[in-house]
DNA sequence: TATATACTTGAGTGATCACTCAATAAAGCA
DNA sequence: TGCTTTATTGAGTGATCACTCAAGTATATA
């Protein structure tokens, strides 16, 4: 007896999260994501309750997404590999709303204003990092890396460049492809 | 035959840089700017001209800061140890506005819109970057760092290394100290 | 002291913010 | 074909945004 909604919920999560991810949260209005989503405010509060609830599922899409690109990466090239290429993968696509990472951008932006979105994106970065630290325990293993170090120092250290990396790269004349090639070049000498 | 003002300009330009450091642009509004200046909208305006303007300043000032404390570092410990201790100078302190840097802040926040602060901020980190440079070339030239490296290569990484560094110690439960500490010690393997 | 010149005040500007809700339209079931 | 239920519409909500300006106040010079 009922109606159907006439759009597609995960591309309007998806749409969101690429909108939010380059204008950030409080540059992002209702009025752009209204255009975006091609939504009117009533079917947008009914669809998603507020702005906040929406960055947050397009946030948690987001953290998804990174996690599979990183896992499809070690499917196919291994640990060390992956994490090896990870960073390149990240800033070397024009197609990307921005080269900065979502989430680091949203802690900075809220982190200030004690806004749980922040505490949120902090969660995902570190079950990011958990992965990173998950891949550097697989290399060791491999015997691809030292046993010496400790993995989750490892991921810690990665993460942080990676970070450093994706800021470097929304510079304008930052040559960042080459700092991406210097974190994988480092990976090799551990 | 005028009337001087009653306030010290430098001290509100100060005042400024901490609540926009912190609270990033979007997230300072001129009421939170009043309140800390204890200015009406009439007197602000008059000074300052508008809330871009000041940040402008508030900006400047952020970068002429930093390169004074790269500046006194290098003074009382050479190039070398300067690069080594500023990282854990710029997290190592609570009682700064912010853990991350100001101008990658602005950055992440203002880049998308094609703000001038954005490009404001991006020459800001360019002139970091070339002080960074200059003092790798020092190291080398003490024969602190093998001179086979170039000294702008040198620094663009160590710059990026550092922004993330500062990201991730805006972070809660992140041990950012610990990341310090090797880009510190990365630097003497140079 | 008188005057000219700035500085300070604070109510008020239109614009935009996130969000609401009553009215209307459409789809599944009888 | 009704009937019920949900989705959609879009004008409108009060709050807040950056900012203005006429009126009042204080100070250095004459």
């Amino acid at each position: 007896m009922p109606r159907k909604p006439n759009y597609d919920r995960a591309d309007l999560i998806n749409r969101s999260r690429d909108l939010f991810w380059r204008r950030g949260w409080a540059g992002t209005s209702l009025k752009d994501l209204e255009a975006v989503l091609q939504m009117k405010p009533g079917s947008f509060y009914a669809a998603f309750g507020s702005k906040d609830a929406l960055f947050e599922l397009a946030m948690a899409q987001y953290a998804a997404d990174g996690l599979a690109r990183l896992n499809a990466l070690v499917e196919n090239h291994g640990a060390l590999k992956a994490l090896q290429r990870f960073p390149m993968m990240a800033i070397d696509n024009d197609d990307v709303p921005a080269k900065a990472c979502m989430l680091s951008k949203t802690l900075l932006e809220l982190q200030a204003h004690k806004h749980p979105l922040a505490k949120e994106a902090n969660q995902h970065l570190l079950r990011m990092e958990g992965g990173f630290a998950d891949l550097f325990a697989q290399a060791q293993s491999c015997g691809d890396i030292d046993e010496a170090h400790d993995p989750k120092v490892l991921a810690r250290r990665y993460q942080s460049d990676l970070l450093g990396l994706r800021v470097s790269a929304e510079r304008e004349g930052c040559d960042a492809r080459a700092i991406a090639t210097e974190i994988a070049d480092s990976l090799a000498r551990l």
